[in-house]
Formats: structure tokens, C-alpha cells, sequence
DNA sequence: CTAGGGTTAG
């Protein structure tokens, strides 16, 4: 009868499970066992309700219950430990006179939870000397901390510890490695133990197509989907989930169009999660309609799934409509989370409007999230974007714990409102506190120095790069310190670095250097950048115009004539200008 | 215990 009550509720709503439990005993006047508590402490790890669960904590004490035997206080370490509290988990684990494996189980995943996966080897260790068998939910465990972590040689250790004990890899075992190593970015060994498989069950196929999804592959994850279908494995919610990711990395909206008609015939089109990934797909598309008629549908819509409808306004130039979905959000008795307010923040960006980021400031105070890394950086660049250097600064010197994205963003902050020297100082300033510059730094800082007209200062970092800090210069490094040289007349330098640049980064590289040929009056290097230009693009009536110009304000009156001649020659008529304002009336 | 989703710097 007691038993009954909780256990019935547990698998639904945490709370909903309290409540009944204070029914029961408020109303019946029945109190609960230990089988309730037990019941009621998987509730609350479950969704990691950390005062319900202290609070049952204290009822059993209370109440001295009298078998407090393994089982329970397995359930109260489980309970800490989703809860994070290593410390709880810890202390009653030491003190258990009997343990089960699940026992070790749950402090192994409190270590995992509260971030300390050297902790969670420390314990297997432990089992092992022991001489207690882990069970596959304690190497699933650490396998599945192994790949969060990118810690292969834990995970190999694992793998080798399971062939030694010939433990039979069955499809769960097996799946969990071919994760393990596809997290660790080892896709080519996680497709060979797949491959070792017979029949690869769904569970297997997702694992792998999600793998090659996170390593960049998304046309290997659509090969694997084929497969998949060809061995006659019918796709579950998780495969389309992933299909609808192939679509967006593929940038192939057919794709996505294609998966949405069939979740649509296979009338899953209510499932949340379908529909939040549909409007995060439609959302990288621009296909703002879509997704919001997707959301609009959603009966109950998520914090993903206001997330996504708010990143995709956000980031498809509808500050306003972001702002408002936001709005709306506390009436659907959600709290908006640090990702949600990421996303506020980039629409708050590009409207420019600085009363707004100060409130999403005390917003982030209140909510007390101003630990959090992730969106200090976001704010330190908005405030930079509206206007507000000051306010970026100070946020940035407040960050007890930079990351090496604060640095960037405050760099780049400095960059974006010209103060090239502030830049460049702290750079350095970067570099003195130990920070590793990476390819965006040196984006930032070039395109900061090439418009503050610092050659020599921007000059001297490019070189840098390769030498000191093993960055090797990208395309938009090269674009930069073009640029650098070429606004400062330095033509032959930034022609010979034009060469480093694809072909077709090359011609609107050599196109603009025309330009400064002109500005500059430098035949010599119009010449050759004119003739290259010409090669790469002969069809394009503006070189021939911008050359011919430079040749006669030169005085080269034969030079601009043959160039005429030869525009002529090639028909080539100037393309009539048009106005976007114009046609845009006239429809 | 094993499948995934919204995210910061240019």
C-alpha cells in the first residue's frame, strides 16, 4: 500500500512524486518506508533536486530507519552524487559497512559529475585492488568520461582491461567504445570495432553517425545512414535527430526538406525534440517562417526549443523578434539558462542597444551566473558591439578566471573601436600571463593594426605566428597583412603575399591592390597585378577601366589606349549600375 | 550504464 504511493510516481515527475508522498502521509496518515524514500531519492537524482533530496536525507535520519542497508544508502550516494555533492556521496560511502556495486557505481559517477574523472579512475583502481568486479555500468561509466573528457589512454586502458578479462563486447559494451573513441576523435578506430559487428543494432548506427557528425563528417554520416536503412534498420527519433544535423552540415536544405516529409508521414512531427532540431535546421537555413511555424506548433515547447527559436532570429538580423520570443518565456514557467541568454545577447548585439545588455547584466547577477565563463565573454563582446568599450573593460578586468576566449573578445573589443595600441599591449599582456594565442587572436589583432595603419607592429606579429606560436597564417591572415601593406603603399610586399591566397580570395585581394596601385600611382605594380588579374578573371570590365586609368594618370597615354582597345575588342560593356532601393519599389 | 538538441572570440 505505502510502496504503491511513491513508486508509481517516480518514473513520471520528481515532484509530482513529493507531493504524493505528503499526501499519503498528511492525508492517510501513512508514513513512508524505506521502499518510498528509495523511491523518492531515484526521483530526485533523477532531475537532480538537491533540497528534496537532502530532505529525505534528514526524514531517515530522523526517523532512524531502521534498516538503513545498502540499497538506501546506495540511493542517498546517488542521489549526491547527480546532485554534485562528491563530499555527501563521499562520506557516506565510507562509512557503509556492506557495499554493493552500485555503491562504487555511484561514487565513480559523483567524481565524473562534479568534473573529476582522475578521481573516478582513482576508485576503479581501488575496486581492482579490491579485487571487486566492475560491472559494464562502471566501465560505461568511465568509458562515457573517457570520451567527454578526450581522454584516450584511460579509454584504450579500458578496451585492453576488457579483451584481458575476455569479457564478451556485446552491443552495449561495444557501443560504448565506439563512442569512447569517437569522442577522442578517433572515428577510423570506432568504425573498426563497428564493422567487427555482425548486426549492428540502431542504438550502434546512431552512435557512429553521430560520431562522424561531431568530427566534421557529415557526408560519412549520411553514407552510414544508408547503410543503416539498407540493412534494414528502421530510423528511431535519435536518427533523424541526426539526419537533420547531416542536412545542416552539408548546408543541403533538400535533405532537410526530405527528413521533415517523412517525420511529418511518420507523424512524429509532435515530438519535441524533432521539432526543436527541425527549427535549429531551418534556423542555419534562413528559412525563419519555417522555424517559427515549427516552434508555433510545439504544444509544449521546451527551453531548446526557445533557445533555438531565439537563436535563429538572433542570428538572421531579427533582433527584435529575439528579444520578444525571450519575453515570452517566464509565462511559459521556464527559466531562461546561460545558452538562452547567449543567445539574447547576440540579438542584443546587433540592435546596438546598450539600456539592454545592462539588463541582461543584473539578469546574470541575479541568476547568479556570473561565474560563468561562457557568458561574461558573450556580454564583455556585446557591450563592446553597443558602443561601450568602458563597460568592457571593466567587465573584462573583472573576470576572476579568464579564458583565453576573454582575451580574444577584449582584444578583438579594442580592434573593433580602433585602438590598435590597446590591442597590441594587451596581446602581450596575453602572452606574459601564459595564454596560448590561437588563429582568431591574430585575426583580430592584424585586422586591428591594418586599420590603425600599424605596418610595422602588424608586420612583426604575422611573422610571429609560425615562428613562436605554431599558428600557421590562414587565409584571412594573409588577407589581413595584404591589407596592411597595401593601404600603406607598400604594394610589392603585399603582392608578394597575394600568392598565398586561394584563387578566389586571390582576385578580390589582387582587385583591391589595383585600387591602392591607383591611389598610389605605382605603374610598376599595376602592371603586374593587372596582367595576373586579367588571367584569373578576363571578363571583368572593371580591371580594364581601373588599369586603363592608372596608365593614363600616369601619363601612359599608349598603355591606357591598348588597354581600351583590347575591352573593346572583348566587348566588354560596362554593366549598368543598379540600385537595390529601385528594384526592390518597382516589383 | 549505452544514442542528441540550443552556445562565447573574427
Amino acid at each position: 500500500m505505502v510502496t504503491g504511493y511513491a513508486a508509481a510516481q517516480v518514473s513520471d515527475c520528481c515532484y509530482e512524486a513529493f507531493e504524493v508522498v505528503k499526501l499519503m502521509r498528511y492525508e492517510d496518515g501513512l508514513e513512508p518506508n524505506r521502499v518510498t524514500l528509495v523511491s523518492l531519492l531515484q526521483a530526485a537524482a533523477n532531475v537532480g533536486a538537491y533540497k528534496e533530496g537532502r530532505a529525505v536525507h534528514g526524514y531517515a535520519v530522523r526517523r532512524s530507519i531502521d534498516s538503513f542497508d545498502e540499497i538506501l544508502e546506495t540511493s542517498l550516494m546517488d542521489m549526491y552524487s547527480k546532485c554534485g555533492d562528491l563530499r555527501m556521496s563521499k562520506l557516506i560511502f565510507d562509512r557503509m559497512s556492506k557495499r554493493c556495486i552500485g555503491s562504487w557505481n555511484a561514487l565513480i559517477a559523483a567524481h565524473v559529475q562534479i568534473g573529476q574523472p582522475l578521481g573516478a579512475f582513482e576508485i576503479f583502481q581501488r575496486m581492482l585492488q579490491e579485487d571487486i568486479l566492475p560491472d559494464m555500468i562502471t566501465l560505461a561509466n568511465l568509458l562515457s568520461s573517457c570520451g567527454d573528457l578526450k581522454f584516450l589512454r584511460q579509454g584504450k586502458s579500458i578496451h585492453g582491461y576488457l579483451i584481458r578479462r575476455q569479457v564478451q563486447l556485446d552491443l552495449v559494451a561495444t557501443t560504448a567504445l565506439i563512442e569512447m573513441y569517437c569522442k577522442c576523435n578517433r572515428t577510423n578506430q570506432g568504425r573498426i570495432l563497428f564493422d567487427e559487428i555482425e548486426a549492428q543494432d540502431v542504438i550502434m548506427f546512431n552512435v557512429m553517425v553521430s560520431g562522424y557528425l561531431q568530427a566534421g563528417f557529415p557526408d560519412k554520416a549520411l553514407k552510414t545512414v544508408c547503410q543503416m536503412i539498407e540493412a534494414g534498420r528502421k530510423p528511431n527519433p535519435a536518427t533523424i535527430l541526426n539526419l537533420l544535423s547531416v542536412a545542416a552540415d552539408l548546408r543541403e536544405i533538400r535533405i532537410g526538406k526530405k527528413v521533415h516529409a517523412y517525420v511529418v508521414r511518420q507523424g512524429i512531427g509532435s515530438n519535441v525534440d524533432i521539432a526543436n532540431q527541425l527549427i535549429s535546421m531551418y534556423g542555419k537555413f534562413g528559412r525563419i517562417e519555417m522555424a517559427r511555424q515549427i516552434f508555433n506548433r510545439i504544444t509544449r515547447k521546451d527551453l531548446f526549443s526557445w533557445t533555438s527559436m531565439i537563436t535563429s532570429y538572433a542570428q538572421h538580423g531579427y533582433a527584435s523578434d529575439a528579444l520578444m520570443v525571450f519575453r515570452l518565456i517566464h509565462e511559459e514557467r521556464l527559466q531562461p539558462d546561460l545558452v538562452t541568454l547567449v543567445s539574447l545577447l547576440q540579438a542584443i548585439s546587433s540592435l546596438g542597444c546598450l539600456t539592454l545588455a545592462k539588463e541582461v547584466h543584473g539578469h546574470i547577477y541575479r541568476n547568479r551566473l556570473e561565474k560563468e565563463i561562457l557568458i561574461l565573454n558573450s556580454l564583455l563582446t556585446t557591450y563592446a558591439k553597443c558602443g561601450s568599450l568602458g563597460m568592457a573593460e571593466c567587465l573584462f578586468k573583472s573576470i576572476v578566471k579568464k579564458s583565453q576566449i576573454s582575451w580574444n573578445a577584449m582584444i578583438s573589443a579594442f580592434g573593433m573601436h580602433g585602438k590598435c595600441l590597446e590591442a597590441i599591449d594587451l596581446f602581450n599582456q596575453m602572452l606574459k600571463e601564459g595564454f596560448q594565442p590561437d588563429d582568431i587572436t591574430f585575426t583580430s589583432i592584424l585586422s586591428a593594426c591594418s586599420h590603425g595603419g600599424y605596418v610595422e607592429e602588424g608586420w612583426r606579429i604575422f611573422q610571429s605566428m609560425a615562428e613562436k606560436h605554431s599558428v600557421t597564417p590562414n587565409t584571412e591572415h594573409y588577407s589581413c597583412a595584404i591589407d596592411l601593406f597595401s593601404r600603406s603603399g607598400r604594394l610589392e610586399e603585399a603582392y608578394s603575399l597575394v600568392q598565398h591566397l586561394p584563387p578566389r580570395e586571390r582576385i578580390s585581394a589582387l582587385d583591391a591592390l589595383l585600387s591602392s596601385c591607383r591611389v598610389y600611382g605605382n605603374v610598376e605594380v599595376a602592371d603586374i597585378v593587372g596582367k595576373e588579374l586579367l588571367d584569373l578573371d578576363p571578363d571583368n570590365s572593371g580591371t580594364y577601366i581601373l588599369l586603363a586609368n592608372i596608365y593614363s594618370e600616369a601619363g601612359k597615354w599608349d598603355a591606357a589606349a591598348r588597354i581600351r582597345e583590347i575591352a573593346k575588342t572583348k566587348s566588354l560593356a560596362r554593366q549598368p549600375g543598379y540600385s537595390m532601393i529601385e528594384s526592390a519599389s518597382v516589383q
